[in-house]
RNA sequence: GCUCGCAUAGCUCAGCCGGAUAGAGCAACGGUUUCCUAAACCGUAGGCCGCAGGUUCAAAUCCUGCUGCGAGCACCA
């Protein structure tokens, strides 16, 4: 849904009130309601500025007439013009199950039928390196998308790709090869692509050791450093042309790393439905790379191949193959594109990755459209800035990177002693675990996913995992709240009965009984749930969403703090319609959060 | 130098398809528990919305210029 279903209802009211002559449909005109800024002015205003022209009269003019000509017999029952805004107040009997029965069915929005199918690609680690917080933000942010664009109608397919090839894995196995003795080289029993990951970390820092010593004029660590740089050298070369010396050994490694990663994401709540890998487009990349040669699209320039794209003007030329005949990262990427386009069939291609790579993504799209690619025009890069850490940014280099399992395990051995250790005994232990997962997860998701995409992230574990204020278990603990009274008024023999989503009029009456602010601001707030779930998947930004469930949050916890609004205490219609509230809420929350893969415990 | 992004409360940010008195969290101070989870709620204090112009009935929001910060910029990925 784009607009919330009051808005809608009360839209289609205006509508029919407005005087001849304004062309403004009900679409129109439920896209300009929004509330007013306090809520005792009422629960929807109406702007007039945009009649102005056609009634040539004022705003406040207008709103003034259009207060005396609407009919306060329906779901408005009162209204209040304001200045140039039109306030209107609504009839909870009637309001609240047009917000709140679909919620409690567990279908908040119906998704309109898109027939298209979009890929969404994102995570691409590396093999052989390690995974860090840096690489969450982006799991988070795919797999967010993913979810978003689903709730929102599309056919999507979820991709990753892996960076199984290239100098990172030579410099790796040189480590690996040439500085390890046999034991050395048995694997630990977890962990391994981590452990693969040191290694390259020591080559990378050895050679740049070398590098900087040689450049202060030490003549045996220049020796070393060629020597060092012809072996990296000569083991990428065997690794692109599958050398039997490093194949068999280049499979096993890999496969660590990949079982890493694939553990990782089960941590984390993630699925792919379709895996690349930078071996299977290698062959064929260079391969187009000859095909558009020959074909006169792409062109030589200094011994390399490439093409020249003057729209992207301060570096027009987009290099394909070096000048030693071998590809790179840009010509993988055109034949993966290729792959995409003809193996899935796909309308749109979206590509989630961090925006240092702004440029190298408009080269590719652009070559793609002058190779004869018409999908070119329905890819997009997905940018987004870069995580830091309180020290700085983040380098393998100086150590200052925070590695996934660390991560993990500071995180929910934190929130099990300050928080859940008070439930021991009480609750099963295997929940004490689970819960501490589930929220150390939400508190990741959260905070990757809260700021905008050109933001730039500084995590700081110490606040992180404060879990107070604007954070992913402040969500979740609001669901928990909405779970506790559900499951405490069943005990109480006062169970939420379904059957009231079949009577109209007790269904109305419900409604009617919640007149306590903290009530009518929670239905409001629910009101808005689809359409901005609509609004994020548009816009491809899980942000937005974060925001509005931040302020549903807080309107749940102001209801569960009301001592007026107190569900247990309450009798026949109250209680009804209390009831209803507060599982469409948690229904509501619960969906909302899923949309961003923040999933909502049981109880915290 | 060129291209892109950012600049809003002490700190971190939201608001930016122009619209009511610019909001939230953290930090500070004060309050709420015989009451469904105090991981909560309420209140107080805190702002030349980077600077200067322009467009408009109306600008934090759009346009231009400037300043500061960050990123990218041919054989890395």
């Amino acid at each position: 849904m784009e607009t919330s279903p009051l808005a809608l209802a009360t839209a289609r009211i205006i509508v029919a009130a407005l005087p001849d002559g304004v062309e403004l449909g009900v679409d129109e005109v439920a896209g300009l309601l929004a509330p007013p800024p306090k809520p005792e002015l009422g629960d929807l205003a109406f702007p007039c500025f945009r009649l102005a022209k056609a009634l040539r009269k004022g705003p406040p003019v207008i709103a003034t007439e259009l207060a005396q000509a609407l009919p306060t017999d329906g779901l408005i029952t009162e209204t209040r013009a304001t200045g140039p805004y039109l306030n209107v107040r609504l009839d909870l009997g009637k309001a609240a199950p047009l917000v709140l029965s679909d919620l409690v069915r567990g279908q908040p929005a119906t998704p309109p039928a898109r027939e298209q199918r979009v890929m969404v690609e994102y995570s691409q680690p590396n093999t052989h390196k390690a995974f860090h917080v840096g690489h969450m933000r982006n799991v988070c942010m795919g797999d967010a998308i993913v979810r978003l664009l689903r709730a929102d109608g599309y056919d999507v397919v979820a991709a990753n790709y892996y960076g199984d090839v290239g100098a990172h894995i030579a410099k790796c196995m040189w480590w690996y090869l040439d500085h390890l003795d046999d034991a050395g080289r048995e694997p630990p029993a977890e962990g391994r692509g981590e452990w693969l990951g040191e290694m390259y970390t020591r080559a990378n820092n050895l050679l740049a050791d070398w590098a900087d010593a040689a450049k202060a004029g030490d003549a045996e660590a220049q020796a070393k450093l060629d020597a060092g740089r012809a072996r990296t050298t000569d083991l990428l070369q065997k690794l692109e042309s599958r050398h039997p010396e490093v194949a068999e050994v280049w499979d096993r490694t890999r496969q660590w790393s990949l079982d890493d990663f694939a553990e990782i994401y089960r941590w984390c709540g993630v699925e792919f439905d379709r895996a690349f890998y930078e071996s299977e487009v290698d062959e064929p990349g260079l391969a187009l790379v000859e095909e558009y040669l020959q074909r006169g699209i792409f062109v030589e320039s200094e011994g390399a191949v490439g093409i020249f794209n003057e729209e992207v003007k301060h570096m027009p030329f987009f290099m394909l193959r070096k000048r030693d005949g071998t590809g790179l990262y840009a010509t993988k990427d055109l034949a993966l594109a290729r792959l995409k386009f003809e193996e899935h069939a796909i309308d749109r291609s979206i590509y989630v990755v961090d925006t240092r790579q702004s440029d190298h993504f408009r080269h590719v799209f652009l070559t793609l459209h002058k190779m004869g690619f018409t999908q070119a025009e329905r890819c997009e890069h997905v940018p987004y800035e870069v995580v830091e850490l309180p020290s700085g940014p983040m380098s393998g280099r100086k150590g200052n990177v925070i590695l996934f399992r660390a991560l993990r395990e500071r995180m929910t051995a934190h929130l099990v002693d300050n928080y859940l250790a008070k439930y021991r005994g009480q609750w099963p232990d295997e929940e004490i675990e689970r819960t501490a997962h589930v929220v150390a997860l939400g508190a990741i998701k959260f905070g990757m996913l809260a700021r905008d995409v050109n933001q730039k992230i500084v995590f700081d574990m110490e606040s992180w995992m404060a879990v107070e204020g604007d954070t992913g278990p402040y969500l979740q603990y609001s669901a928990a709240r909405t779970n506790s009274i559900l499951r405490k008024a069943a005990k109480a023999d006062k169970p939420f009965d379904p059957s009231l989503l079949d009577d109209p009029q007790r269904l109305q009456a419900a409604g009617a009984a919640l007149v306590q602010p903290e009530e009518r601001q929670l239905i409001l707030e629910l009101a808005e749930l689809s359409p901005q779930v609509h609004r994020a998947a548009d816009k491809l930004r899980p942000s937005t969403l974060c925001t509005y469930l931040l302020g549903l949050a807080k309107a749940i916890n102001r209801f569960s703090n009301a001592k007026q609004c107190h569900v247990l205490r309450s009798e026949g219609a109250i209680l009804e319609g209390r009831l209803l509230l507060v599982q469409a809420a948690r229904e509501g929350m619960r969906w909302g959060m899923g949309q961003l893969g923040i999933e909502a415990p049981e109880r915290m």
